[in-house]
DNA sequence: AAGTGGTCTAGACCACTCC
DNA sequence: GAGTGGTCTAGACCACTTC
């Protein structure tokens, strides 16, 4: 058995302090000079347990100005409708409120991919796709990736209505056929959208919604895991 | 605009010729000294790039013999009965079919959780706790945890039934009142349980099942979020 | 300007795998 | 035993934040 490496063993004892609630979230860890100073090791080395400690999520580093043990995060619960998996009109009412600007348009624009094409019943390769962004108090939580028929590539959605309400306005009631939930760790485009750190966790949802059993839209969610929860509830 | 950091550089190369698929799933990479050499850094700049690509998940390190490519993990896809939450028995059989010793049982025992204990409507704050871990053709995927009410500690389960199987076969018609789902880092635990890599994404499922309008069980489900994905299919 | 974390080189020894 | 990744020290310079 080998024994414990040095910097392991430091990020074990910050760990256990943030754990017991002697390093309080938000407060400020040690410097890299002062733990590597009291522990009796290279900087290095004391840098490498803060980055075990940042993979792990417990702690987030401002360059220039030091690392802070992470807030604990209020996550938004977010009702979704047994039947449907589509909010219910109350819930939309309470995530508009506190939602800011609403389902923000990123990018729509034709583009060919045979494989989400095919899933939603087209002749050609070509699909619609829109890309959203959902902020919840101004925080980015939710990117969406709709892909829809060509057909309705004049789409204009408000942002209060978001995407989905935009195609119930056009008369199509849809419906989900398929619903999946993974999760994945952030990659550069989440960290980009989201602001999520590297290897965050994400979690992802995708469906495939039908209007009149025929296929209408393949939606991908990916939503800042330290942020959102999905719950159903059963009456 | 600082210009970006070399082992950067490296890592994001390294990774388009992983998606690219000039790189292929399961073959080694470079080794590190060879990487120092080709791109004339030191070891431990081009180590950081290794770094870079396994908290991103791209790639996989074997103390002693190699990097790899992580090979395109096969996804389990279970199914969930859209009302019920709960797999129907079809998929039962199925999962069944490609367990490896069912529901394996870690632990079981009694536990003071005042939380849970007030969840599940008992007056003292003792619970019955099982752990057990679920492994998909040997793999192991989902880490579990049930609390019960403690006049169900003496329950005996069946590998074969799993802890929700028993339950019935005690004649306790369940249902989930409420079910969510979220995504988490891999801590310590889950590393030791799902052998999930430190910093991998875990995705999690919480419910809470009654019967009888009772509430009887409160299980927190822990599953690899590269192993697993649920999906509910609406006829 | 001083202090913080971010990057990089140089070189060393150890633990593990594979032959 | 040769080669791989894992850990560690030493020292340097840069970029960012804070004052």
């Amino acid at each position: 058995m080998p024994r414990e490496a040095r910097y392991r063993a430091i990020a074990r004892e910050l760990a256990d302090r943030i754990r017991s609630g002697d390093l309080a979230p938000g407060s400020r860890l040690p410097t890299e000079p002062e733990l590597a100073e009291h522990y009796g090791v290279h900087r290095l080395t004391a840098r490498q347990a803060m980055v075990e400690l940042r993979t792990g999520g417990l702690v987030e580093t401002r360059h220039g100005s030091g690392s802070y043990v992470r807030a604990l995060r209020r996550r938004y619960e977010v009702s979704v409708d047994p039947e449907t998996r589509l909010h219910p009109p109350a819930v939309i009412d309470d995530i508009a409120a506190r939602l800011s600007g609403g389902e923000e348009i990123r990018s729509a624009a034709l583009r060919q991919d045979p494989v989400v094409a095919g899933r939603l019943g087209l002749p050609d390769a070509e699909v619609f796709e829109v890309a959203t962004l959902l902020r919840m108090e101004g925080v980015p939580c939710v990117a969406s990736r709709y892909a829809l028929p060509p057909r309705l590539a004049d789409l204009t959605v408000e942002p209060t209505e978001g995407v989905l309400g935009a195609l119930r306005r056009l008369g199509l009631d849809h419906r989900y056929r398929s619903h999946t939930v993974s999760a994945d760790l952030a990659g550069p485009e989440d960290q980009e959208l989201l602001g999520s750190e590297p290897g965050a966790a994400v979690l992802v949802r995708e469906g495939l919604l039908v209007a009149d059993e025929e296929p209408l839209c393949q939606v991908v969610r990916r939503c800042r895991g330290d942020l959102v929860a999905f719950t159903t509830r059963y009456e």
